[in-house]
DNA sequence: GCCTAATCAGGTGTAAACAA
DNA sequence: TTGTTTACACCTGATTAGGC
């Protein structure tokens, strides 16, 4: 059989966490409890989001009000995912221009530079800046 | 097909163990059943999982959502399945490389080389044949 | 005994919360 | 808003144990 995956987004639900009822917009059922809801996002709802943030990374309203109905999104969860969307692309730019300029300027003592390339990478959170 | 969500919590809820207990140390909890069930897949839920891994063999959440729906198997059988056949089917490629590697080397002694990969397969860390 | 589903231990990426 | 931290979903690799 072909796997026809629709793409339904109110389907989507592991074990406890909420997922996007798609329609309700929010449940705070346990007000005591201080689990956070983690939203997952999809492959189909991250290409949508990083389509239109590649386009423009600070969409207005109105822009986002449409990722909301492309993506069955809560609006909060848009305007999250481009908060730190921007701010991770702002780190790893930083992060590369620092590398670029440590690398080509001395090769002589390319021992030091490995070291100070690793301390780098250890104060900044390089695990954040590699991913995509 | 028609999506038939189903909304019996039991489906979707970890049976025992949920998440990452976070803390291992003490189990005083559950000292009565070590009984450990093991889900026994029949010839057309596998054949769904391997249709679905030959495409992609990291699905999200969506997807393997809707092969919760197609095979009637809980989210977390989902999910272990493919753990583990991601990592047989690792480990199988680096034994497949090994064996290439040695082959063409020394063919007189292949024999040995059969028993030498096996004993590597055994004793060595993935993480240090990954590096190779 | 072999195969592999389930569990464990540790790690990674990032959405959400928080601070500034 | 940006920058930092936290909590959690989900991963890998190793191991354990159930069904055949």
């Amino acid at each position: 059989m072909g796997i026809l995956f629709l793409p339904s987004p109110s389907l989507t639900a592991e074990p406890i966490s909420a997922r996007q009822p798609a329609l309700r917009p929010h449940v705070h059922k346990q007000p005591e409890k201080t689990t956070r809801v983690r939203t997952v996002l999809n492959e189909k709802q991250l290409h949508t989001l990083r389509t239109c943030y590649a386009a423009n990374p600070r969409p207005d309203a109105l822009m986002k009000e449409q990722l909301v109905e492309m993506t069955g999104l809560s609006p909060r969860v848009i305007r999250v995912w481009f908060q730190n969307k921007r701010c991770k692309d702002k780190k790893r730019s930083i992060m590369m221009k620092q590398l670029q300029q440590q690398q080509p300027n001395d090769k002589t003592v390319s021992g030091f530079n490995f070291l100070s390339v690793g301390i780098c990478m250890c104060t900044a959170n390089w695990k954040e800046l590699n991913s995509a």
